[in-house]
DNA sequence: GGGGAACGGTTATATAATAACGTCCCTTTG
DNA sequence: CAAAGGGACGTTATTATATAACCGTTCCCC
């Protein structure tokens, strides 16, 4: 097992990345897109830690990679197709992106993020989306796009403490 | 009535702002902190928008002020010192602060952000926060601090489209 | 009024993201 | 096939956000 550590689940990783990667393919397959080796090199390295991933941090790996220049916005607009097509989540209290665990369905991602190992667990707990949309009826507001993520101890870390 | 428009409340602004002022220095006086004039001066700044403000947006108006000579961190350690005292908050996907509505009582801030008019609405909908904790509790994640921030459009901005 | 901590000024730098422009390549169409 | 058009990406420069490190002053407590 080539495995990284994973809060909640020990796992084959490699794997993981792999199926996120084939799951990419079919869906820009399907829709047109068009998943070009920079968008997927990135799509890797983000699925490639469990942990959010810095767009400076994808942009010293890919300098480092043999004949390959990068400068931010090469990064940054790899990010933005990645985002666009619902392949990967931004942190905006990390800064940094994750890879999604359900492209192609329709969700707003809700994370739990460990301070001390990093790690960032997407739930799904409907109740939450659902008390988002029941707070915002009663003042009219109309949900575009939620952003939920909260900071804590994974489980692993508080057994650790 | 001085008046700024409030997305959901028309309501008189420098009332409220001198309230939430007054709130800071008996809260301050009762904990010993001390709210110094520049830290009054920064919330001020902060309360006086209904909307999210940059640091830069305060470092400008510091720096046109008088005598008073601003850099950054002038305005990031007022800042620190009101988050620090639950006094405003951080809208994470924003980069910016906004006065809190409840200094004193321990809570989280979980906000409406309207995307066309930038007005931000803070929601107390205990069921957000208890959706949370439930979905934490299953996977034995430790909650310390919540980030709610849903964007969309307000009631207003809803009637005017 | 002396000691120590808190406050904030100052300079420099780190980190995150975007603007603007050019080139190449691929596809589409005549 | 040639030309037109557009998307992808390289490149340079800049903007926006935030912090590090150092230092003098002030304030408070004893």
């Amino acid at each position: 097992m080539t495995s990284t550590p994973l809060a909640c689940h020990p796992h084959d990783h490699s794997h993981c990345v792999a199926a996120a990667l084939a799951a990419a393919d079919a869906l820009c397959a399907r829709s047109g897109a068009r998943l070009t080796a920079l968008r997927r090199r990135v799509l890797e390295l983000v699925w490639a830690s469990h942990r959010p991933l810095g767009a400076y941090d994808i942009l010293g790996v890919l300098s480092a990679e043999d004949g390959r220049r990068a400068a931010p916005p090469t990064v940054y607009r790899a990010l933005d197709f990645l985002l666009e097509h619902g392949l990967i989540h931004r942190l905006a209290s990390l800064n940094a992106f994750i890879g999604c665990n359900h492209p192609g369905q329709s969700h707003q991602g809700h994370f739990f993020i460990c301070r001390q190992c990093g790690t960032a667990i997407e739930v799904e707990q409907p109740a939450i989306g659902a008390a988002i949309h029941a707070a915002a009826a009663e003042v009219g507001f109309a949900v575009e796009g939620q952003m939920v993520e909260v900071v804590g101890l994974c489980a692993q870390c508080r057994e650790a403490a």
